[in-house]
DNA sequence: GTCAATTTTGCAGACCGTGCATCTTTGCAT
DNA sequence: ATGCAAAGATGCACGGTCTGCAAAATTGAC
């Protein structure tokens, strides 16, 4: 099991913010450090040196040593799950994740750096990558379910037991994922808000075939 | 470094067939002994044990202990990559995608029984879950690849520097996973082949909100 | 049958990850 | 403030993972 703040957001005891700004020294360590060295020769108790705290310890915050370059910002997906429900019921469901994605990777700007530091880590070692790829995963299940509820409150019927709400919420992963990765690696060809757009405009258009 | 045959395909060497053998066996094995006892009690000891070589030899063959339980066809890339680039011009490169991942499932339908547990294994253990999304990413890749030359072949231009293909993998890899997972869910409701048909009906037409 | 190339294996050793007991810190009621 | 209960941090021990390295066994070609 792992220890996690039960409020996503800014909570207000000193537990519970002492225990994110452990975490996030960890976290900022971890990347700094790979980004120095090259992640696979950073080892746990490096990272725990650098941010203050036992092995132990390292181990309270994180399931393993490669969560600590992966799991940037543990509370996204409950943003973006509030950005969701709270969106203008004019929206189509796509445009509505597409919003809630752009707040989000809007605001990972500000810590430009680190963000960056970490892209960069993780384009290093592909299978980081894989492993960043993969952790999305739970934070697509909440998305999807809160896209299902917002369906609900819109008033879609019973959509063939929740096939769609899942595919939406894969696919736009999906989308970030190739935007990002994109954008990485044409950094100076194009801003990252044009990619991220031309990607969502390719999805609502089905994907067609790019004609001359 | 992993060691891996050269040629995807059927090779004539008796090394080649052999070494086959002992990773299709370590992989037999520990799916199989993932499904019995929970993946995390399986030790790289018991699989190589099973599979009747050393622990060391395991190794040799797979990365890491989930590797083994994540990885079952090595090839399957290299064939979805021929079906993409051998398909009628005549499809849509979105259609094109689907019918080569379409027959890739028909042919591990006929694995029937192991890719059940297989499913079976990766349902119970998030983890790994995660762990074999990220693992499809090598394969994106190379499907990316295959239809970009497809592209060029069938007379598109510059693609803006390649983003369609990739986001046209990445998406399709989302989609086979979503409709896998939710025929998973819901295996005695629906046919494998038409959940997958509406998926792919549904990304063609952009994802539209699923009016009542 | 012999030889070179490749693969398998055992062994040593560093690192990872977890359960448990203990100590320190925090939150709260008084 | 002060003491108490809850929760986090730490050290320790132990088993499992994974990597070099060198020796033994197997394969392929002559």
């Amino acid at each position: 099991m792992q220890l996690m703040s039960e409020k996503g957001a800014a909570g207000g005891g000193l537990r519970e913010r002492k225990k994110r700004a452990t975490r996030a020294a960890l976290a900022e360590a971890a990347v700094r450090l790979a980004a120095e060295h090259g992640a696979d020769k950073v080892t746990v108790e490096a990272i725990s040196a650098a941010a203050g705290v036992s092995v132990r310890t390292f181990f309270n915050y994180f399931d393993s040593r490669e969560d600590a370059f992966v799991v940037i910002d543990a509370d996204a997906g409950a943003r973006m799950r509030r950005a969701v429900l709270d969106a203008p019921a004019a929206l189509s469901p796509l445009e509505a994740l597409r919003e809630a994605m752009a707040a989000e990777l809007a605001e990972a700007e500000q810590q430009h750096e680190l963000w960056r530091l970490h892209a960069e880590v993780l384009h290093a070692s592909p299978h980081l990558l894989a492993r960043g790829v993969g952790a999305h995963m739970a934070a697509e299940a909440d998305l999807a379910e809160a896209l299902a509820e917002r369906l609900r409150a819109t008033g879609g019927g019973a959509t063939a037991s929740g096939l769609y709400p899942r595919l939406l919420a894969a696919v736009a992963g999906a989308a970030v994922r190739t935007s990002v990765d994109h954008w990485s690696a044409h950094q100076q060809e194009a801003a990252f808000l044009d990619v991220f757009h031309e990607v969502f405009t390719l999805l609502a258009a089905g994907l067609p075939a790019p004609s001359a």
